[in-house]
DNA sequence: GCGCTATGTATAGTACACTATGCATTTAAT
DNA sequence: ATTAAATGCATAGTGTACTATACATAGCGC
C-alpha cells in the first residue's frame, strides 16, 4: 500500500484548495478584494456590525488572523472600526460603502468559480462532493476541539 | 439561491485543507518535519537526487516556494545541496540520513490522519472523495494552464 | 564566436494561516 | 471592595503560498 500523493486525501484536499485560491485571487484582483476578505464581506453584507472575535469565529480562523485581515481591509478602505461604547475592549467592525458596493460582484465571481470547479461532475456528484467535505470537516473539527482547551 | 459558505465548494475545500494542515502539523511536530517537507521527503525517499525545479513540479508549487522550503529543510539538516557538475546553474538535492530515517514515521502519521478524516465515510465514499477531488483539480489546473504562459 | 533566448536559482515583497504572549478591560468570587 | 479570572485585541515570530524580478549559466542561430 504505497502512499502516493494521488491517494492521499490530505494532499489532494490541499491541492484543490490551493487551486481554488489561485483562481479566486486572479478573478477578484480587479475589484481589490482578497480571498480572505470574503467571509467578512458576507458576514457584514447586511450593513450591520460585528466584533473581531465574532468575525473570526464565523470565518473559522484564529483571532490574530482576523486581526491581520481587518488591518488590510482597513488599509484598503473596506471596513471601519469603531470603539464599542458598552465595552471599551472591543471594536465594532462595519463595511464601508465601497465594500458594500462590491458584494454582488464578489458573489458572481465565487459562483462562477464554484461552477467551473464542479463542471465535470454530475449534479448528484456535486451534492456528494459538498456532503463528503462536510463529513471530513466535522471529523477533523471534533479532533481539533478535543485537544486540551 | 443564497451563497452561504456551507454550499460553496471553494470555501469547504479550503476549510478542510486547513484542518488537515493543522492536524498534520501537530502530529509531525515531534519529528521536526513540517508539512511542506513531505513532498520532498517522498520524492527523494529512494536516496536519489533531484533538482529544485523537479521537486517544485512534483510538489505542484512554484519554484520560489520550493526554494524557501529547501532552505528550511537545509537549516533543519534534512537535505544537502550539491552543485550539479554537468550544469553549474542547478543544484542536486538529496536527503540526509536524518531525513531518511524519519520517512516511515511520516508515512504512518499521514496514513493515520487520512484514515481519521475519512472515518465517517463508507469505503465506497472514500474512493469517491478522492475521485471527485481529482476531477475538481483537473478542471482548475486546466484553467490555470490556459492563461497566457 | 557573438548574441539572443531559454533555463535554474535566488531574492524581494505580499497574503494569509498558525502559536505564543502581553495588555487593557470586564466580570466574578470572596 | 479588592483580588482573581476571563475576555477582546494587539503584536511578534514563523510557515507556506503566491507574483515579479534579477542573475548566472546553457544552448542555439547566424
Amino acid at each position: 500500500m504505497t502512499l502516493s500523493r494521488e491517494t492521499s486525501a490530505g494532499y489532494l484536499t490541499n491541492w484543490a484548495a490551493r487551486l481554488f485560491a489561485r483562481e479566486l485571487e486572479r478573478q477578484l484582483a480587479p475589484s481589490g478584494i482578497a480571498p480572505a476578505y470574503m467571509p467578512v464581506l458576507f458576514a457584514l453584507a447586511d450593513g450591520g456590525t460585528l466584533t473581531q472575535k465574532d468575525l473570526a469565529r464565523r470565518a473559522a480562523v484564529e483571532q490574530p488572523t482576523m486581526a491581520a485581515t481587518l488591518n488590510r481591509m482597513e488599509r484598503d478602505a473596506m471596513i471601519t472600526r469603531r470603539r464599542d461604547p458598552g465595552d471599551k475592549r472591543s471594536a465594532l467592525v462595519a463595511l464601508t460603502p465601497l465594500a458594500l458596493g462590491k458584494i454582488s460582484t464578489v458573489e458572481r465571481v465565487v459562483s462562477a468559480i464554484n461552477a467551473l470547479a464542479l463542471e465535470q461532475l454530475e449534479p448528484a456528484e456535486r451534492d456528494q462532493y459538498l456532503a463528503l467535505l462536510r463529513k471530513v470537516i466535522a471529523v477533523l473539527e471534533a479532533q481539533d476541539q478535543g485537544l486540551d482547551n
